[in-house]
DNA sequence: GTCTATATCGCGATAGAC
DNA sequence: GTCTATCGCGATATAGAC
């Protein structure tokens, strides 16, 4: 056996998180959360690059999902059509489901101009793995980019509209009408 | 007459933009900036809310500015085409001529992820000042909020690609090109 | 302007796993 | 022995309170 309990590191993100959620985020000190994890405050700048980290965990994740998800897709696929399916997959492993969990999330962020900042982030590093991907796919330089931009808009702004209402509509069906209404935007 | 050469801030702003350039932003420090100013580091925080705030100096009049054009144009005006004529308005008056000094500046900002963060904000600002402007003519939530991001999106996309090259195209001639690829890609 | 809290990180030592 | 997690101490910068 361990001298210290293990998982030092999620016993750091449950403490952080109950704390958050007691006295908000500014508010809660580090040397707090370490203190009810029972580790010194050095440790937890070795599992987390910052206070903020704790709440974005799965940033990498999600990049990294996309990046998988598009570099498995046959080569015939259609950029759009790609983007279309990847969406799905993303909103159903991921997000359906989760919607009082993502609610309480958000809530937080909301208190904290840095929370936003890194929740900024977070959309642009899944706009970069989009682009990526298609780089790779051999599409060119500017579309890719669009592309990347497009669907990280186009994801977010279902979220946030998912996460507002009530009504029984999955993810997957509001990213859906976020495009369509797009569509009919520019054209 | 004061005690101190007046204008304060500016001194402070050319002070840290050249010890930036000099060693980087990261190792710059506040109490080095404001020697090299002939200041105190209080005097600092009481003209910049923190260090990264001196390259975001004019990241709120963007917003005024889109507000202000949003509500001057007349009731009539379809949204795509108050955002084309908005975004050449911007592009002449605020990028057209500055392209050296604009890409020092996105040169830095990469550098530092504290600074990517803050210039993603300055987008999200932007996309929300339009989302407000397009409430207040009436369009409904959901388009508004649509139309704020891809505005900023294609923004920022433009100025990217137009920062990257050096052919003579206007900004706002890549902007318009960076709506016709949306629209292909969409239809 | 002064003082102070807090975040963040470097370093060397130590304990236990393998 | 090596590797990794942790500790304890301390330093410095940012930022805000007074």
């Amino acid at each position: 056996m361990s001298r210290w309990p293990s998982d030092g590191r999620e016993r750091l993100r449950q403490a952080a998180l109950e704390l958050f959620a007691e006295q908000g985020f500014a508010a809660t000190t580090v040397p707090e959360i370490t203190a009810r994890a029972g580790l010194t405050t050095r440790t937890f700048f070795r599992h987390f690059p910052d206070k903020r980290a704790v709440l974005f965990v799965d940033e990498d994740e999600i990049s990294e999902m996309v990046a998988r998800l598009m570099a498995e897709a046959p080569a015939a696929v259609e950029p759009m059509a790609l983007i279309r399916d990847g969406l799905r997959v993303l909103a159903e492993t991921r997000f359906e489901g989760r919607r009082p969990e993502l609610r309480a999330r958000r809530a937080l962020v909301a208190t904290d101009a840095g929370l936003q900042e890194r929740d900024l982030r977070k959309r642009a590093a899944m706009a970069e793995a989009i682009r990526t991907g298609f780089l790779t796919r051999g599409i060119d330089a500017s579309r890719a980019a669009l592309l990347g931009e497009v669907c990280a808009t186009v994801l977010s702004l279902s979220i946030e509209e998912w996460l507002d209402s009530d009504d029984p509509r999955t993810l997957d069906h509001v990213v859906q009408a976020t495009f369509d209404t797009l569509r009919a935007e520019l054209g």
